[in-house]
DNA sequence: TGTACATCAGTGAACGCGCGTTCACTGATGTAC
DNA sequence: TGTACATCAGTGAACGCGCGTTCACTGATGTAC
């Protein structure tokens, strides 16, 4: 009788007892959890069996749960980023820029719901959003700041700054709202998800007090 | 020796057997605890404790956890509806009336955190905002949508429309992000949370792609 | 007006559950000599 | 090159906890006659 694959691992299913690098597989996980399961299914505990290691491994990477989910967080924030960056490519004109950027943004928290409510979610409270967000440091904000301040030459910089944090709010505000059935009749009306997108963006002018600003 | 307050009930702590009204003490109890406590501390045991009740009690009035979270975000889509609607009174003149109901929409999520929460998290479970804001019912989502056609006499129906998503998109981002530190020194130099709030508001047309949609 | 009885709205104990975290441990790895 | 030993990164069992929910119950209320 032939005995089965011997205990003793094979190349093919060695699990060496030290993973190697567990901190990325446990972010990994964290987020292959979110994006299945929802913000709700995140428990510690969850992320360790998904990534096939004990309830206690993770306490030699993460302090505690709060620690992965800043990991988690964070990650998500770099990823935003990159996807706005690479929006802001696909624009064709500078006039275009904002649109790009606006659109990649609500795309990405589309695609990513979960992720994007952990990004934002306050009960691990700092109050205060992360690196990326900062006004000084060449991040997304500042990117859009840039993008908003070559299609209005000439504002001054308090201009700048309050509309790139109206774009911001905007685009969170299409972000969350974007997925409620009712609006679905006139996304088909419009032709499609991103034309809706476009269309909500293009129209806050409307909503605002004053058309142009500054003056 | 005069023995304690008796055992049987004075007038004054009489706490009868029956309730009297036990769902809206309920509802009540759930409110205080997400404005002391914060979403994450209400548990339908929470409630019970709060209420003074036992932690089956609730269940005589609703199915579940679900159900009592349904009916506490009921009541604030309802708060805030009002609350909209007393912020349009305060409006001076017709042009002032959209500025007028975003500030309200505003303050009351930034006054009831924690009940705004569980009122778009309960909405975004169901994918469906609550009936106070369908297109077709007089709730706050009209209250908005007449506003703006007041504002824009001879707008078509789909410009008011998505006019009136792009209002309630900002307000919602708006509302998400007032309370982030970082925005503090503007609001500073603004003279106060209100003027920032005003000032964001007006710059969203600045954002937008085109300045006058449906031209 | 009294009384029997059904119904309603509570109680309190118990259930099983998954959670975050800790602990003593052990296997694997790296380093000093 | 070989060996002793410190350190690192896992294991697995256990802790106490609060949770949602169920259950048999009981006190209070309302109704029929």
């Amino acid at each position: 009788m032939v005995p089965p694959m011997s205990e003793t691992a094979t190349v093919a299913d060695a699990r060496p007892y030290h993973h190697g690098d567990l901190r990325r597989a446990l972010i990994d996980a964290a987020r292959r959890i979110l994006e299945n399961e929802g913000p709700g299914a995140l428990s510690l505990r969850a992320v360790a069996r998904e990534a096939k290691v004990s309830p206690a491994a993770p306490y030699h990477h993460f302090k505690d749960k709060g620690e992965l989910l800043e990991a988690v967080a964070h990650e998500g924030w770099d990823a935003l980023g990159d996807a706005m960056g690479a929006g802001l490519e696909t624009a064709a004109t500078e006039r275009d820029r904002m649109s790009a950027i606006g659109v990649a943004y609500v795309e990405f928290a589309r695609d990513n719901p979960a992720l994007y409510r952990v990004m934002y979610d306050r009960s691990r409270d700092k109050d205060e959003l992360p690196e990326q967000m900062q006004m000084d440091n060449d991040g997304a904000y500042c990117m859009v700041r840039d993008a908003l301040r070559a299609k209005n030459p000439g504002s001054n910089d308090m201009d700048v700054e309050l509309a790139t944090i109206a774009a911001w709010c905007a685009a969170h505000g299409l972000a969350e709202m974007l997925s409620f059935k009712q609006f679905e009749p006139l996304k088909a009306e419009l032709g499609g998800e991103e034309a809706f997108m476009r269309a909500v963006l293009e129209h806050l002018g409307m909503f605002a007090k004053v058309a142009s600003p500054g003056t």
